[in-house]
DNA sequence: GTTGTTATTGCATCAAAGTTGCATTAATTT
DNA sequence: AAATTAATGCAACTTTGATGCAATAACAAC
């Protein structure tokens, strides 16, 4: 499970994610990698590179799987818990660099939360 | 778009919402409602509730779409801030009745959130 | 460097959630 | 009661993502 061969797929798909805080769809992923590698493989590698804890993953509003460069968690310590950042306008998505309380509830145990805020972006603001 | 014929089926959806805050699952619903309608037809329905304001949709960690009641909001409001809970391991899930103070961020316009809280409820707890 | 092992890939196929078009049915209006 | 038109059922479709399996390519051992 845990083991990675560094295979020419695998290293484009890292090099993406450390690029920056961005977020990237599985959608946009397999559009965008369409001639270099099967979109079997490009979900396969994002699970690989998610349970090494490289990368987490969350859903947004529409249903659709991100993932993004982790910060700090490994493949033990998976509970991301900053909010992320999706524009409605130009749908770029990003990990936001916020702690978020998480409210404890009465008799319920809580794991691991999800944080997706919506609006609009810098750049589509001006 | 917002005219609501009250027919057998929109009123048994109605019924059902009404029983608590518990949230469903369209899957649930479909599967639920399969001797009274189509499949079609309870997304539908629900589309049309979502739009008078009756009830509110979001989005688990599965990329599933729930629906339960709105408490106060209008087909004019619909940014429910309102966090959820997801059991993982009955899978029940509910709105709760708790303020999220929605983090501002620079340079960006928040509109809505959606915050989904997963962890063990409280009659699976015990 | 060559060989052997086995993880990784590509391809085809499938599955589940949800949507759409269209003819039929049934609320509501007059 | 008739006319209007929203709502329904059905079939087919779309999209995201998963699976089985044979072929390929990393990496280890020699």
């Amino acid at each position: 499970m845990g083991i990675i061969r560094k295979t020419k797929s695998v290293e484009t798909l890292i090099q993406l994610f450390n690029q920056g805080e961005e977020a990237y769809s599985g959608v946009y992923l397999v559009d965008r990698l369409r001639k270099k590698m099967n979109k079997t493989t490009v979900y396969r590698i994002l699970e690989r590179l998610e349970d090494e804890g490289m990368i987490h993953s969350f859903t947004d509003n529409d249903g659709l799987t991100w993932y993004a460069k982790c910060n700090g968690c490994s493949s033990s310590h998976h509970a991301d818990l900053h909010p992320h950042f999706k524009c409605r306008n130009c749908g770029k998505t990003v990990c936001l660099n916020l702690d978020i309380a998480i409210p404890s509830i009465p008799n319920r145990k809580v794991d691991s939360a999800e944080f997706l805020l919506i609006g609009v972006c810098e750049k589509c603001l001006t």
